[in-house]
DNA sequence: TCTTGAACCTCTAGTCGCTAGAGCATGTAG
DNA sequence: CTACATGCTCTAGCGACTAGAGGTTCAAGA
């Protein structure tokens, strides 16, 4: 199999100057090159670049992702510096979970009221109370 | 209540310089100043620093914030408008929910496995596989 | 009242993670 | 063997901050 980087592109939904860009900062290994200097891709980066793109949507920044590649690209290595970089952002993914969850309350909230006036939704008020930790519940 | 940037900064957990570029972008409106030329906030705007705060953890970006922020200012306008914006939010909010409590899932497992081997957990496996069958763009 | 120093001011420039465009080269399909 | 979609490099721009230089203000203590 081999992919240029536009066909690398479509199977992975990241665009060709972001694969160049992640190439440069040194999260994709420099390709191989045709004759005349053009990338040509396998499977393997085919899911590289997968992991990286769904990883970076989910909030990890480029230099956690460039450690867990690193940690797992040595097989042998233990499993507890994986867990000394996940555990850091389990922390946070929870937190995420917990505070979309409740902005998606107040949206599906919001959305069903729509005849009302807008005085009458509370999200402006539900998030402005978020961090004083004083919301009453509805 | 007069507080200072500082103070402003300390209620909401928003950085100085940032309060400052919210302002220069017009996401704050212009305050009052001291003869000296310092800023001087009140209580509206810790509950719209607030709300910016927790909007932008959520992800909402600049734009977005600014539409809402417009629209619950005329109290008269409908909900309806408010509607369309939320709605377009909410399929993101539900999805990021959906992706980020898999990644949840992912994490506790490799925080678990500790001692053994990373060859032995899923993470890269997992997220590299999730976007294979359908991807959403936004 | 005066002094001192933390906190304020403006302005410019840098960061991260892309994204777009210019201008030219390659490679595949007809 | 030619057309032209796709590729190449390079530079510059964007969104949303963030840091630093260099100077000013204000409030608390002597």
């Amino acid at each position: 199999m081999e992919l240029a980087i536009g066909e690398l592109s479509r199977r992975t939904g990241v665009k060709v100057p972001t694969i160049r860009y992640y190439e440069q900062i040194g999260l994709l290994p420099e390709p191989t090159r045709t004759e005349g200097q053009q990338r040509r891709y396998g499977a393997p980066e085919v899911r590289r670049l997968n992991f990286i793109r769904h990883a970076r949507e989910l909030g990890f920044d480029v230099e956690a992702i460039r450690q867990l590649l690193d940690l797992t690209s040595d097989p042998n290595r233990s499993c507890g510096e994986v867990h000394a970089i996940t555990r850091t952002h389990l922390d946070e993914v929870n937190d995420k979970i917990a505070r979309l969850t409740a902005l998606r309350d107040e949206l599906e909230a919001m959305v069903a009221c729509d005849n009302r006036r807008v005085s009458d939704c509370r999200i402006i008020e539900v998030l402005a109370d978020h961090g004083q930790c004083q919301h009453r519940h509805h």
